[in-house]
Formats: structure tokens, sequence, C-alpha cells
RNA sequence: GGCCCGUUGGUCAAGUGGUUAAGACUCCGCCCUCUCACGGCGGCAUCAUGGGUUCGAAUCCCGUACGGGUCACCA
């Protein structure tokens, strides 16, 4: 077991003199998961270039989802190996999104700084783990060191990868890459003192003992059964600084976190192959993993591309701006994650989005297409089941940060503001006026004087008779009634002005009207609201009171002349 | 270019060898109705393609096309 080779043993002291431990021994210091049966470890494992994406939420959510619903542990872990891309900040502006709709943490890095047993969870500060394993690689032969002088290291660093891939010769670089990989495999720990002393940097890289032509039998559980060809690449596990790639750090991390089921996009599936000759190589136990489909948008083109974060809409932070309740966004996100979440909404309209048996294998394998009619249909509904309170309260939310002015006038009465955003609600038939809070301006806003539109009256109907029949209203109606008394009333004064009162008969025969109920109503409406839409006018009238009401109608019928 | 993954209406999709190929969104029409919203009814429109296997294929196999991903000391 441990016949170590003398010359691995002497590259490993080479390379790591500083770690004296062995993964045993430190695996021995470390705490374990006590967890009851079938209960998953997922994390959410973001590197802090940016802020939270939609493609972002959609993993982090399937984790969260898949943890608590079995009763396990759901943690973040910053993949910060990459100091070049990282932004200031990310970090806790990511932690406050994910936290603003719903997805929550119970371990790992939060807003007041790391909590549970596992950590460190920021990859920068886990050198000494890492280094850990690496030596014994080394030891065992499985690694090897490649090293490059610092001026042929800035050198790579100025290439622009992306642009190179793009004009790449396939051939000559992957006969390149051979080529070196045979080369550096034969140093020996002479050569490598040698650089050592001479300053030179070196990266670690996995001896790969595969061949690509044989393919390995997988099973994903979103995808279901795979076949990956056998990686054959000497891939870098340490960088020159001595940090491990996201492959190395990957496979040691969620050892020692004790990952049960990684979820990530489906871009990782090509580097699968590496993976599992990692937790191979270094004896860990395969954790279950989930590629899932990446989201998409149509491109100019009308191609399916990958949403990136510079994609309009991307950016979780624009949400709340345009409005959107983060219940509605976690509802969407629900509906494409499990195409049955819909149908389980339907029968259980009152439960939370937590009760919902997630599957991953309902899930999705091919891309969908972000589609913002689908969004804000799915925000009518789950606002439609809000109490009129909540509505209220979301409503001055939004307005305070985005529409101050409209928010000073919610504000000065949120009494008012929720009684108008009781009308219509609950029952079978509920209304479903808004998608977005931002959608509740247009919506009520003329209940405030401020906002109200001055009428403007249909040409075909005299101006005169129009204030006449506004001022008899205004001389005789009362609120003092239910809504059909009021109704009532307002058939009998159109038939004494000469309009019909049953729209079903104007319709029959026109002739002998002048017009219907429905333009006398249309005339209230506008001289009440301004428009020629709105909930049903008596219970706007009540709202408004009678005196505000009267004030209303003398300054249409004045704006008849 | 190699490798991997995918392809059911405009969108999201159900579907696992026999279905009139569900449902939701969008759009259109009608009904309800004092307007709007809601609700009800109806309509448009789909198995990428060519070969097999089979009594029978959206479903299984092979090829083709198309789309996506990936091939870094990025994650």
């Amino acid at each position: 077991m441990c016949e170590y080779r003398p010359e691995d043993l002497r590259m490993a002291e080479l390379l790591f003199p500083q770690v004296t431990k062995t993964p045993a021994e430190l695996e021995e210091s470390r705490p374990k998961r006590n967890l009851p049966e079938g209960a998953k470890v997922t994390r959410f494992a973001p590197s802090p270039t940016g802020f939270v994406h939609f493609g972002g939420l959609f993993p982090a959510m399937v984790g969260e989802r898949l943890a608590h619903q079995s009763g396990g542990v759901f943690y973040l872990r910053i993949e910060d190996t990459d100091a070049k891309r990282e932004v200031e900040g990310a970090a806790q502006s990511l932690i406050r999104t994910l936290a603003y709709y719903g997805v929550n943490f119970d371990e790992g890095v939060t807003e007041s700084g790391e909590v549970g047993d596992f950590g460190p969870y920021y990859q920068s500060k886990r050198a000494e783990y890492y280094h850990i394993y690496a030596k014994q690689l080394v030891k065992e032969g499985k690694a090897y060191p490649t090293f490059t002088t610092k001026e042929e290291q800035e050198e790579l660093d100025r290439v622009d990868k992306k642009q190179e891939n793009k004009t790449k010769d396939w051939h000559e670089a992957e006969a390149a890459r051979k080529e070196a990989q045979n080369a550096w495999r034969a140093i020996t720990p002479e050569e490598a003192e040698a650089h050592l002393k001479a300053g030179d940097l070196f990266v670690l890289r996995l001896r790969a003992e595969g061949d690509a032509e044989k393919k390995i039998p997988f099973t994903d559980l979103v995808r279901g059964k795979l076949e990956i060809p056998e990686n054959d690449e000497d891939f870098v596990l340490l960088k020159s600084d001595g940090i491990p790639t996201y492959h190395f750090a990957h496979a040691v991390d969620d050892h020692l976190m004790e990952t049960t089921h990684v979820v990530r996009g489906e871009e990782w599936l090509p580097s699968l192959a590496k993976h599992l000759m990692l937790f191979s190589y270094l004896g860990f136990k395969l954790p279950k993993y989930m590629h899932i489909a990446q989201l998409m948008k149509l491109d100019e083109s009308g191609n399916k591309k990958k949403l990136s974060k510079r994609d309009m809409g991307a950016n979780m932070e624009d949400y709340r701006r345009l409005g959107y309740a983060p219940a509605c966004v976690t509802e969407y996100v629900m509906t494409l994650l499990n195409s049955n979440f819909e149908e389980w909404r339907t029968a259980n309209p009152e439960k939370d989005y937590t009760e919902f048996p997630f599957s991953p294998k309902k899930m999705s394998v091919s891309g969908c297409l972000f589609d913002l009619d689908k969004l804000s249909d799915v925000s009518k509904n789950t606002i439609a089941r809000m109490s009129a309170k909540e509505v209220s309260d979301g409503v001055m939310d939004w307005a305070k940060d985005f529409a101050p002015e409209f928010y000073a006038h919610l504000s000065a009465n949120p009494a008012m503001s929720e009684e108008i955003f009781a009308i219509g609600r609950g029952g079978k038939k509920p209304r479903k006026d808004l998608s977005r809070w931002s959608d509740a301006k247009d919506y009520m806003g003329f209940f405030y004087r401020q906002y109200l539109e001055k009428p403007v009256w249909e040409e075909k109907f005299d101006r005169a008779e129009i204030a006449d029949l506004l001022n008899d209203y205004l001389q005789n109606y009362t609120l003092d009634c239910d809504n059909s008394g009021w109704f009532d009333f307002v058939k009998s004064l159109a038939e004494k002005h000469g309009f019909c009162p049953d729209t079903k008969a104007y319709k029959a025969d026109p002739a002998p009207w002048k017009g219907s109920v429905a333009d006398v109503s249309g005339f209230l409406r506008l001289a009440i609201t301004g428009k020629n839409n709105s909930p049903d006018l008596f219970t706007v009238m009540s709202i408004l009171g009678k005196e505000e009401s009267d004030e209303r109608l003398r300054l249409a019928i004045s704006a008849c002349n």
C-alpha cells in the first residue's frame, strides 16, 4: 500500500516541504456530518465575479430545494480561486440577493461571517488542505510539476484565451499538448530542484492514465445515462500561485464538506471525466451529479444562446427595480424547474411553493427560453393570491425606492391603499390587474387627485348633454346603498335622459335612444376616474367618499365646456 | 475541427411501443358584462429528417441536418 517510489517521495518533499500532514491525519481531525438517511447535502458555489443572474438563481434553488426537502444541509462556498476576476463585495451582494428570493443557507459564508464546522468556506483560505492532497498525489506518482520562468508566465497571462480559441488550429494545439505532456512527465527531482533554485514557477498536473477512446457509462440525476470518454489530459491541479483549479478544489472540498449532490450547469459536463478521474485517484466517494440545462435567450439571428450576465433581465437586481415580487420570480422559476409545478399549484393554491415535491428527474434536459409573457402571467396569479395588505405593502416597498412621489401618496393613507387593493380580491374569480408592483400606478393612481386625468369625452355625445346628466347624478345620487341599488339608480337616470337602461335591448334596437346605460356609466367613470376602464365604479366611489366624488363630478362638469 | 449533450405548436411542455399527441402562456374569435380585470367556450398551430426493427414508432436502433456546450495556470 505504502510502496512509494523514492524519486516520487523526493519530488513531493521538494514541492511541498511545508506539508507535514497526510490526508489520513487530516481527515481524522475533521468533523463528520451526522445526518439521517436520505438527507442531501448540497451547495451553491459561485465565484464572486459579479451579481447573481437568472442562470445562477436556477441551480441555487435546485440545491436549496433538494437539501431542505430531504432534511439535509445547503451551504454556500465561495470559489475565489481566481483573484484576477474577483469583484469587490460580490459575495455579500450575492448572499443578499439570494436571501431576497428566499434562498437561504444553513452553513457557509453568511453576511455576518462564516458559519459551520466544515470551513473555511472561501477556497482562498483552504490552501493547506489542497496541498495535503496534492503532496499525496505526487508521492503516489499521480501528479507532477511543469515549470515556467516568470517571463514566460507573464506572456501566458497576456493571451486572451477566448479570442485564441476562436482562431485556433485544433490539430496543432492537440499535438502540442500531447508533446508537452510527454516531455514534462519525465521530469526528475534533480531537474525540479534546479528549476526551484532558479526561482521558476510550477503548476502541478495530474498524470492522467486514461484513454479517450474508452467510454465510461455514467448516470446523471437529471440527464440519465451518459457515455463519457476517459480523461487523457494532464490538467492542472494547482496553479503557479499554489491555488487550485476548479477541478481540484471541487474534489477536495466536496469530499471534505461531504457534499452528497453536486448541482451545476451543463457546461460542466465536458469536464466530468476529469472529476471522475480525480475522485478515483484521491480515493474519494463520488457524489451524485445533476447537470442542469442552461437558461437561453434568443439572439438577433433567432438562435438560442446561453443567457449571459450582460443580457437585459439577467441581473436579479433588475427584477426588483422593474417591480417583480420575489415570490413571483421564484414561482416562475419553479414552473421552469418542474413542469408539473403549475398543475400542483392549481390544486394547492394556498400552499407555499416549498411544499411542492420537487423532483430532479422531471427537470428539462434542453435549455429553455426565458419568457417574459409567462413570467407576467405567473406573477398575476401569484399576486392575485396575496392579501390586500401584502399587495399594498409590496407596492409601497417598491415605490419607496423607485417611485418616491407615488410612495408619498400611498404612505399618507395606507388604509386606503389596502382598501383599493382589496377590490375584487379573493373568491373564485379574483381580479388579476397587477403582474408587477410597478403596474400599480397605472391601475389605481387615479385615486390620488394628483394623478387624476382630465376627462376626454367621446365626440359622438353632446357635451351639454353629458354635463346635464352628470349634474342630475350629482344632485341625486347616494352611496348609502348597495351596488345593485346604486346601479338601479343609474339605470333610472339613464332612462330619464333618453338612454336605454338595458344594453341588450339597446343593441337590438338602438334607434329610439341616445345611447345606453353603458354610455352613462362611461360618463360617470370618466368623471370619477379620468379613464375609460376601472374597477367597479360604485366601489371606487365608496372608497373615495361622497365628498371627493362630488368634487370630481363638479370638475368633470366644468370640463364639459 | 475533436468530444459531449440536445431537437414534440411562436414559447414552456406531458408523453417510456397502440392516445382523437394532454395542459399552460401568447395570438384570434365568441359568451358573460356598466368599462376593465376575472371567468366560460372555441380556434390557429407540433413529434427536425432519411432509413431500419415491429402487426404497429413521437417513443427502440443507425445515419443526416440543425442547435447548444466544451476543448485555459476561468469558474
